[in-house]
Formats: C-alpha cells, structure tokens, sequence
DNA sequence: GTCTATATTTGGATAGAC
DNA sequence: GTCTATCCAAATATAGAC
C-alpha cells in the first residue's frame, strides 16, 4: 500500500473536500476527486451512491466536529457567573477558526461553507439549517443573558451579522491581500481577533 | 412582438442574471437561460461570443451602476466638514440596498455577487478587484478622517468586515427567517438599518 | 471492493439556411 | 439577427469481469 494509509472511502472524502472548495461543487467533476484520492472513478459510486451523497458526507464529517466544538466552549462559560461577552464570542468563533486551521482541508472546508450559503440550493440550506440553527439558538440564550437590554429580535438581527462576518472571514473572500510576511495561518489568526472585537463592539450597541 | 419590449440582448442578460444567481454559474445551462429569456439557443454565442463573456456582461452592467452611485453619494458628504461616521456608512450601504431592491433582479444581482466571492476564481476576482477596490481605496481615506486613531491597518480590517457583513446581508445568506407579515423590500431595509448602526460600533471599538 | 469499459445525458459551440 | 440541426467534449452513472 503506498498511496496513503486511509481507506479508499476516507482518500475520496478528503479529496473532494479540499475540490469542491477550490473549483466548486459543479466544476470539480468526480474523475478530477478520483484522480486526486488516487482511486478509481467508480469507487465513488459503489461507496456513496451519487455526488449528492458524496457532497452531503463531506459537509456532515466537519459540521458534526463544529457543533460539538462550539457547545462544548460555550458549556465551558455559560456556567460561570462572572462570563464575559468577549468570551462567549470567542466560544462561537474560536472552533470555526480552529476547523479553518485544520489540517486536510479545513481552510477549504470553510470555503465550501461559504459556498453552500451562496448557492441557494434549498435542501442543502435545509440541511445547514438542521445542523446550525439550534446551536445559533443556544448562543443566542446566553448572549440573551449578557446583553438583556436589547430585544430578541434586535439580538437576533445582529447575531445574524456577526454569522456573516465570520462566514466573510474563515472563507478568507476578503479583499484585504494578505501580507507577503503573513502565513495563512496568522491571516486567519489576526482575523479574528480583529472580528472578535469587532462584533463585540458591534453586539454592545445602543 | 409578444415576448418583452426588450432587445434579445437585454433579455438574455435579464435572465442569466436571475438563473445564475439562483443556480449558479456552472449549473445554470445556457439552455435554461435562453428558454427563459425566450430566445434561441445560438442567440448567445451570437451576442455574447461564450458564457464566460456573458458572465461577465451581467456583472458589468451592474457594478458600474453601483460604483457611481457609491461615489456620488461619497462625494455629497465628504465635503461637508461635519459628516458623520453613520453619514459615510450609508453612502456606502445605501446603494448597495437599493440595488438589491432595485426591480428585474436586483436581489438575484446581490447574490451573483456573493457567489463570485465564494467562489475562488481568480479571474473574477481580478475583474471585481479591478471594479471595487479603488472605491473601496476612496472610502478608506474618508474613513480615515472620520477614524483618525486607528492605523490603516486596522482601518482596513474593519472595512473588511464591514464588506462581508453587507454582502451576506445583501445576498440574503442569512440564518433569520423573513417574519411572514413582512415584505422582501422592508426586511432587506431593516437588515440595512441594523448593519449601519452595528457597523458604526464596530469601526468606532477602541 | 476494485477494476475496465461503456452507456447515457448534458451542455457549449457552430454551420448554414433564411 | 434569428432559426434548425448538429457536432463535440465532458461528466455521471452503471454493467460486469476479476
């Protein structure tokens, strides 16, 4: 075995993961994953049916591991009595940047996302909005708690940008060329330091 | 002439605008864009000369449009000597809401426009880059005015999380549901008005 | 489970009549 | 300028041997 030490059905995952970011969910065809995984175009079929399944498997793997992330920060300062709003927007923001810095494909991981919010495909905003919306609600509670001036529906409003911001910056859309110095990583990094703050302010508004 | 007071041309452009927003640029055929602009097949090459040309006709119509009235609106207030962050903020906001408000398509437009971020194609960004960023450069130094404390650095950042904000605005990504009594046109307007006062916060932030 | 070979569909582009 | 008919490339999906 020297192509890698994954199965074939995880090689297919990963590639495809890392194409559709890069070219699109249409453009990146199944020979291009194949032939990148290094195995042989009809293992996508056998093993996930259609490229509908195999674009839904690749969103599930991450998105599991981000909801899990998120509630397990947000666990974390929700019982202190003293949390402060920074935190818990840290709590929302920290395992999205982490899963952008991942390793095999997290920065295109993150792409997808963006993509996915794009494209107006309704069963698959469907299937975000299973997988993000009782999270979104989760945070919402506490932030709820922080910021108990402001109306559910005002708080719900500027949640939603902060989603979008963040969504903007871990797809790295931005127009802001990254220095020649700056690994991607600290570009990601000072990011969202700089969307923490950001939102922070954004959050305490009158 | 049953079809549309429009020329053949401007139909085509009508209707890929709308088709390429809600399908994307790969899965919006050609064929669906001529039978929904009820003209032939061949009347695009004919026109247009490929699809690629005529991507990029659909984003030039409108991107001019939304350049001039930026920098009209920017000029109205820069010259005043009291304008106010909030002032600059909507000329920069403002003609954007109006354009995804605008009839035939202007939401659609939006979130063309989202999509060609998303997607990472260098080519495109290249011609956005082109079209957006010396606005964007313009925008920058009256905020900078306005800002005088933070680096440009900083100021960049901040203007960059602005853009995303307002393009997942714009482009309707959002999580929050349109409440049922409420039209498109005054959700949009609300989402504006909500992005203009987080906004201020954010840019103003220590 | 994995391969080769192929069926089937779809879409972009063009030739040539009108 | 607009149509019909057609070409050609590329992609998904599957059949069937191993």
């Amino acid at each position: 075995m020297i192509t890698s030490q994954f199965s074939t059905k995880q090689r297919i995952l990963g590639a495809a993961e890392t194409l559709f970011a890069q070219h699109g969910f249409e453009k990146a065809s199944l020979r291009q994953v194949t032939a990148a995984a290094h195995v042989n175009l009809a293992a996508v079929n056998y093993h996930f049916g259609s490229k509908e399944n195999l674009i839904e498997e690749v969103f599930r793997r991450r998105l599991d591991r981000l909801n899990t992330h998120r509630q397990d920060a947000l666990r974390k300062v929700e019982h202190q009595p003293d949390s402060t709003l920074d935190q818990v927007l840290e709590a929302f923001i920290k395992p999205a940047i982490d899963l952008s810095l991942d390793q095999n494909g997290g920065g295109a991981f993150m792409r997808m996302l963006a993509r996915a919010y794009a494209e107006h495909d309704q069963p698959l905003r469907k299937f975000l909005s299973d997988n993000y919306g009782h999270v979104l609600r989760e945070f919402a509670v506490v932030f709820h708690r922080l910021l108990p001036h402001l109306s559910k529906e005002e708080l719900y409003w500027r949640l939603d940008i902060v989603a979008g911001a963040l969504t903007y910056a871990m797809a790295d859309f931005g127009l802001i060329k990254r220095r020649p110095g700056t690994t991607e990583r600290n570009h990601r990094k000072q990011a969202a330091e700089h969307l923490i703050r950001f939102a922070s302010a954004g959050l305490s508004a009158p």
